[in-house]
DNA sequence: CTTGGGACGCTCT
DNA sequence: TAGAGCGTC
């Protein structure tokens, strides 16, 4: 394994649609979830610090409009808005705490990761994903009528260098009607190979912008949270984009659009340009923006900066960047570090291991998570230190190999390294002061390797069930190959499994953060026995539930009842009677505990059903029991969402398999992840579906009424009855507008030379249209100049060199067929677009309502009233998005 | 006590 | 490979 990063060949450079998903100030996101009361209020999440009340590191929007940033005090924020919400970052072992930030992340990476395999994981609330394969199918699936593209999907769309996304979508709407419109300055800018990749490539980010609409709306959907996004054909880009326009937006860069914006683009806006190096390019070259790194030649940067910087400089320059999506969902390593400034600098032995204990702690704990979840321990570990040496602070890492762990072996290592590190560890005659003190404390481990299943029980007991699961839903109505379909589902069931024990383990554990020194710890008994205290913990919290809610609910709390250890238990205990279980040393302990957690539940075994489909805001929350001697400000509880998220319902529902212990009418089939997974696993139906998944619900009752900016007439003030009225007045708009399109596009065709007609198949019944008009007229320059790539040479239809086109019989150079179907591609997305019913134009209109208006951002207005104005049924997609002037 | 404090990945030597 | 350092969020 090298640790170089992959890259796609230069040939492939526009040919991957890369999205970058951004979460919109996520920790503040996270905050508004966790504490429905602070929504709608501007709000900062601080770093505790008694200092000035705190370092703010996150601010929502609200608050941003009030002129609150970071890099402020808490204080500074109060006197800019009074009535922010000041979150601090939860502090635990005496240090702030992200662990909340980070199951947060993953929540959301666990829905992204359903869109594709190639997610990239770039930090706690960003990722990559490729979404190539996705588009492509899509561009296939558009010529077969299984695709459409959605215009709601687009309104929260923006395209670099356009006005507005209905201007990029005409664009493509009328370069599907002329293929060869922007060919000349195509050929001026790009090398002839990468053509038939340009003249794609609008269309393709544009499908790749429905795609992140979806992503978007799964994430807002399953988790609450909001993100931003960008569109484009490459890692670099896509991030550039995704940073233009927020928050809740996405934004496509265009490949043609990239120089213009480089023009005037800083520098240090492209990442890796951000910093020190960027500050040396600029120095260097004498520039400012990105366009002028063009001037230079390849070898010239190769020659300032090294060969590879150079390269990679010229190649970004141009809107270049092949580094590969890289699937990586965990993190390589895990690491938590704590400075210790001025005053608190350690000088002595006892604070020394104090702060590595504390540290070791938190890397302790982190790692049994990591082991359930992920089945790997780490191998390796890292200590990282700042010293005062004679008053200059010095770094210092040293590692050592990992083994058996447990929280006393990483403190003691990390203090031996200190230690064997250190000139004159401890100031000579003292027996506990350090001779130079600490400023800076670090621990990390990492080099994972996967623990073989052998020597896991716990491993085992997954793999067991998941194999049970698979033989229990045998028939699943799935399109899939039937191994694919059970490897998947395998991975699936493991990975909720293990996250539902993870998620319980880390709540179990911070409930004794403080109580006990020293927790329990998995990895030192993963070689023995099932997991002992995992399973006292399981019991102890269950008890606890019990206790706390079992006079207020009088049943088992829904996420014990329903959860996966819940659903594996009773699923042990009915295959442990037929005794036909692999382990039998596993189905006895489990059994047995079983039993107990039976007992347990017994006097509130009534009500098993009800609230199988509730929203995840609308989960209460789960009342653990304190410790006694725990801290208040301390004390953290589970985020309810994280539990809820891991219950078995929503297994069952996602994957699609009937729970032994549910009946089939408890399963709603009615979540967007059972819709997602029928749209991924049945092209067929997936119109249907999708329609269904992307229409909200709308509320026409009890609305007031509005008067007619054009009429003044008196209209229900609910988006179909505007929409239908303002149809009225644009249809008379309309057909002025088309006139004169068509007059344009008449005279344009006049003036090129006709060469042998090839109409496509058949003319469109699509009334009013300017593009379908190519279609309906007697054959014209710009489609038949598609059909040919080089006008002088004719070819008969007998030549090796031409095929035929599977959908309108045409006889095209082979070269040229990509294209020639990208031309009915074409159409069907105007065919499609125009089909769109009232409805779901109506949706997206009143979605759009109720997002946030960037007050700036006039073409978004602008799209918004275009598309309340169009009527259904009769106008081109760019009539659709366009503004009519 | 600093225009945030971690956390993580990458890269160069 | 280890260790130092950078960059980013």
């Amino acid at each position: 394994m090298s640790s170089a990063r992959s890259h796609v060949s230069m040939q492939n450079k526009y040919d991957r649609v890369v999205l970058l998903v951004d979460m919109d100030c996520f920790f503040c996101q996270v905050e508004e979830k966790q504490h429905p009361e602070y929504r709608n209020r501007p709000l900062a999440v601080v770093q505790y610090n008694p200092w000035r009340g705190g370092g703010i590191i996150a601010v929502n929007y609200a608050a941003r409009a009030k002129g609150v940033t970071r890099h402020m005090r808490g204080d500074e924020a109060k006197d800019l808005c009074p009535e922010i919400v000041l979150c601090q970052v939860p502090n635990i072992r005496e240090k702030a705490d992200t662990s909340k930030y980070r199951d947060a992340g993953k929540e959301v990476a666990n829905v992204l990761q359903r869109f594709t395999q190639l997610l990239e994981r770039a930090s706690v609330d960003e990722a990559y994903l490729d979404i190539t394969e996705t588009v492509n199918h899509r561009m296939q699936q558009m010529q077969s009528g299984a695709f459409a593209l959605q215009p709601q999907e687009l309104v929260n769309t923006f395209a670099v260098g356009y006005p507005s996304i209905g201007d990029y979508v005409n664009k493509i709407t009328n370069r599907f009607a002329n293929p060869y419109m922007d060919d000349e300055r195509y050929q001026m800018s790009y090398d002839q190979n990468d053509l038939p990749a340009v003249r794609q490539s609008d269309i393709r980010l544009l499908i790749g912008a429905s795609v992140a609409g979806e992503v978007r709306a799964a994430v807002k959907k399953e988790t609450g949270y909001e993100c931003s996004a960008g569109i484009a054909h490459n890692k670099i880009l896509a991030k550039l984009a995704a940073g233009m326009n927020k928050p809740n937006k996405q934004t496509i860069l265009p490949l043609t659009e990239t120089a213009s914006l480089f023009d005037s683009l800083p520098v240090g806006k492209i990442k890796g340009l951000g910093g020190k190096f960027g500050e040396v390019v600029c120095e260097t070259l004498g520039i400012k923006f990105m366009g002028q790194v063009v001037k230079f030649s390849e070898v010239d940067l190769q020659r300032k900066f090294d060969e590879k910087n150079g390269t990679w400089l010229f190649n970004i320059s141009r809107g270049i960047d092949l580094e590969a999506v890289t699937p990586r969902f965990y993190s390589k390593s895990i690491g938590c570090c704590k400075k210790f400034p001025g005053r608190n600098n350690i000088t002595g032995l006892k604070t020394l291991q104090h702060w590595l204990g504390e540290l070791s702690s938190e890397i302790n704990d982190r790692l049994e998570k990591d082991f359930i979840e992920n089945n790997r321990r780490a191998k390796h570990m890292v200590v990282q230190y700042v010293q005062d040496i004679d008053g200059e602070e010095v770094a210092s890492s040293r590692s050592t190999a990992l083994r058996d762990y447990d929280q006393e072996s990483i403190v003691r290592l990390s203090l031996d390294l200190i230690k064997a590190n250190t000139k004159t560890f401890l100031r000579p005659g003292s027996e506990s002061a350090l001779n130079n003190a600490i400023k800076f404390l670090g621990i990390s481990v990492g080099k994972f390797e996967t623990v073989s299943s052998g020597q896991n029980k716990l491993q085992e007991m997954f793999a067991n069930q998941a194999a049970k699961k698979r033989r229990v839903s045998g028939d699943e109505p799935g399109q899939l190959p039937k191994v694919e379909m059970e490897k998947k589902q395998k991975q699936t069931d493991e990975f909720k499994m293990k996250s539902f024990f993870a998620n319980y383990l880390q709540g179990a554990k911070k409930e004794d953060a403080k109580a006990d020194g020293i927790s329990a710890n998995p990895l030192a008994a993963a070689a023995g026995a099932p997991n002992k205290n995992f399973v006292e913990e399981y019991k102890h919290k269950l008890h606890a539930a019990v206790r706390t809610e079992g006079t207020v609910l009088t049943s088992t709390p829904a996420e014990f009842k329903e959860s996966f250890f819940s659903q594996y238990l009773k699923q042990q205990k009915k295959t442990g009677q037929q005794g036909s279980v692999t382990s039998r040393e596993d189905s006895l302990d489990v059994q047995e505990l079983a039993e107990e957690l039976d007992a347990i539940e017994a006097d509130n075994s009534k009500d098993f059903e009800e609230d199988t489909e509730e929203e995840t805001e609308l989960t209460s929350d789960t009342h653990m029991s304190k410790p006694e001697g725990q801290s208040s400000d301390a004390g953290q509880e589970q985020d309810p969402n994280t539990l809820n998220d891991s219950t078995g319902n929503d297994l069952y529902v996602e994957t699609g398999i009937v729970p032994p212990t549910l009946t089939e009418d408890e399963l709603k089939p009615s979540t967007s992840k059972r819709k997602f997974d029928e749209i991924e696993s049945s092209v067929s139906n997936y119109k249907e579906c999708y329609v269904e998944f992307a229409v909200p619900n709308l509320r026409t009752d009890i609305l007031p009424t509005i008067k007619c900016d054009q009429c003044g007439a008196n209209i229900p003030d609910e988006v179909k009855s505007l929409q239908t009225h303002r149809d009225h007045h644009f249809a008379q708009e309309l057909s002025r507008t088309l006139r004169s399109t068509e007059r344009e596009e008449r005279t344009q065709s006049r003036q090129k030379i006709s060469l042998k007609p090839t109409p496509p198949k058949k003319s469109k019944k699509t009334a009013g249209s300017g593009s379908s008009s190519y279609s309906t007229a007697p054959p014209s320059n710009s489609i038949t100049k598609f059909f040919r790539a080089k006008p002088t040479q004719e070819q008969a239809p007998s030549d090796p060199q031409m095929n035929q086109c599977p959908e309108c019989k045409a006889f095209i150079k082979c070269v040229d067929m990509p294209e020639h179907l990208d031309y009915h591609v074409a159409r069907n997305l105007q065919r499609e677009l125009n089909q769109q019913d009232l409805r779901t134009r109506t949706a997206a209109l009143n979605k759009e309502k109720i997002s946030p208006v960037q007050p700036k951002k006039q073409s978004q207005k602008k799209l918004n009233s275009t598309i309340s104005a169009s009527s259904s049924g009769t106008k081109t997609i760019a009539q659709f998005f366009s503004q009519s002037n």
